[in-house]
DNA sequence: CTGTTAGCGCCTTCAA
DNA sequence: TTGAAGGCGCTAACAG
């Protein structure tokens, strides 16, 4: 408990004065940098403990020529909306503020209609924060391509591209979206859909992944169906898809909120899944078990990726080299397919 | 498009050089305050425009004796692990991310682990933020009435209580809790269990809504099932419960996170929901209509609610009053109960 | 071991 | 209309 006194003390000039030492000494103190007396810092600790008092954090930043905080960024390129409540872009943040501040570092959130093309550089260039991690490249390749040429503490969840200089980290949504293909036709599946937006880079590599691992006359009946990400959207995507008439057997839904939504509609028409409609999402969110039936989906390790893309910033920071990776997903099978 | 120079212009001191005029005069041109020629300025306008220049917030922010950021704290006094991944608070944040950046702060994001009785006041004499929101008032409402008592920048989402001194934003959770018992009533439940953690405050206001609506015959069979927020622990919860032999006809669950695990345990005891269960949850998240069967569930309005802490936070901010504000929830009938 | 001094990048009075 | 100077709260040489 702190008992505060009559005298405020707002920064370490005050204190010096009540401690009757200079500012440098406090400052010497409270960093516990530099040669100090053990006795004069515990006194001042003491005293500054005493009277509630706590270093300025932005003065102490603009000092040393950083800010202490990560920007994370939700471009909206493509979805406006509730784009920030797909669960998994949400567990995923959730696992980067604990990651940051596992480092010292604040989490700076912010969501960004991407304008033009300076919105990413004019954001940096405000010196808001340290780096940046972008989650979702949405359809801003060139943007950051041309901005990580000459800012190195960016990094970016999604697809990986041998084309890109961006440092990326990701699930490997191709051999995802081949896994998904594997499984349904080892179900028997061989008249198909795909419900996804593919303009999404990540969504398209696990629309290609899932093609490729098709058989010709499977694959060329395939259906593309343009999905957003929400699940309102995707459900009514899948109504009118079904009202069309349209009766595959088997569906891969590019996230597992779609897949959700594609079920409900599902449910619906009276299409029993997965007796004669297997679908399968791709994400493993938490509510996936919980859906009903318990979703098959083709699992990102989240927390995984928060841990790399803090790590991988982090050496950027440090001036070190990173490299883009990305890594395996798996299939996890329940009841839905 | 910016086409960089050689001079790297990082300061509002390059730029005066450049364009041969003071530092002051820069500012002013920059700033848009302060009486300066009109062509100066734009001359000056175009000039860091040229050069990709932008002003320095933290330094700006460290003058002008703010910080241009309002953190919103998770506190996870009794839930680890996932909690922010609940999709209310994730909505929650998705709204509260859009209204701030309204008002031009930024969202420092920080999930924070109360331990003993310093940490909000901690947090805030560190100087990092304008104000604070937190998103839960958890276990800690002492602690915010200490701090609430000299801070006046300080609103919580949560449940309100007379004897709180600090601001509230929030659903009246009783009247949720009446609005449930009174549906359950309606469909001829009368073996009633409630499927929360009611040390959290607002669960406990809900549950206790719940029995004030029932009659007392129901109310004294109703059972209480303690269970997490998480889909997993809810789920686990659950699948104990029915195993121990309960086979109550009508289940509130304190969200609706928690009314999908229970629904899903359900399921696989093949009790039929919502023939021989009736389920309602709480919050109306985007995936509750998606839910199968389509949750029935008590509907708070989020957009609202994040619209409101900012507001109110904004009044705090500019030294008005402003009082807490608990608004009604409304029931949404679909197809679980 | 401790104090003095000079800024980090910016805004704002006060003068001119 | 513009410039000079002081300082927001802090740290890091450089002295002593």
């Amino acid at each position: 408990m702190t008992d505060h006194h009559d005298d405020p003390v707002r920064s370490i000039t005050d204190l010096a004065k009540i401690a009757g030492v200079s500012v440098s000494t406090v400052s010497r103190a409270l960093t516990s940098k530099g040669a100090l007396n053990k006795d004069t810092r515990r006194r001042i600790q003491e005293l500054a403990a005493r009277h509630g008092f706590r270093i300025n954090v932005a003065a102490q930043n603009l000092r040393l020529g950083r800010t202490g905080a990560v920007a994370v960024l939700l471009p909206l390129g493509h979805e406006r909306g509730q784009h920030l409540s797909d669960p998994f872009f949400m567990a995923m943040l959730g696992f980067l503020a604990d990651e940051l501040a596992e480092r010292g570092y604040d989490l700076l959130l912010s969501r960004v209609l991407p304008d033009g093309e300076d919105w990413l550089d004019s954001f940096i260039r405000a010196g808001r924060t340290d780096g940046v991690i972008i989650i979702g490249q949405s359809n801003q390749s060139a943007v950051l391509d041309r901005t990580a040429s000459h800012y190195q503490p960016l990094v970016i969840w999604g697809a990986y591209g041998a084309r890109n200089q961006y440092l990326t980290v990701g699930t490997d949504n191709m051999a995802g979206g081949a896994l998904a293909a594997t499984h349904l036709l080892a179900r028997g599946r061989r008249s198909l859909a795909f419900f996804g937006n593919v303009s999404v880079p990540e969504f398209a590599a696990r629309y290609q992944g899932f093609l490729s691992a098709l058989p010709a006359d499977a694959r060329d009946r395939v259906e593309l169906v343009h999905a957003h990400v929400t699940p309102e959207a995707s459900y009514r995507a899948a109504t009118d898809y079904f009202a069309a008439g349209h009766r595959p057997d088997g569906i891969f839904a590019a996230s597992d909120v779609t897949a959700m939504g594609v079920i409900a509609a599902a449910a619906e028409q009276d299409m029993r899944v997965p007796e004669q409609l297997s679908v399968i999402g791709f994400d493993d969110v938490p509510l996936a078990q919980m859906s009903n039936p318990p979703l098959t989906t083709v699992r990102q390790d989240i927390r995984r990726g928060a841990a790399l893309l803090v790590e991988l910033l982090c050496r950027r920071l440090a001036g070190e080299t990173a490299q883009s990776v990305q890594f395996a997903p798996e299939l996890v099978i329940r009841e839905s397919s």
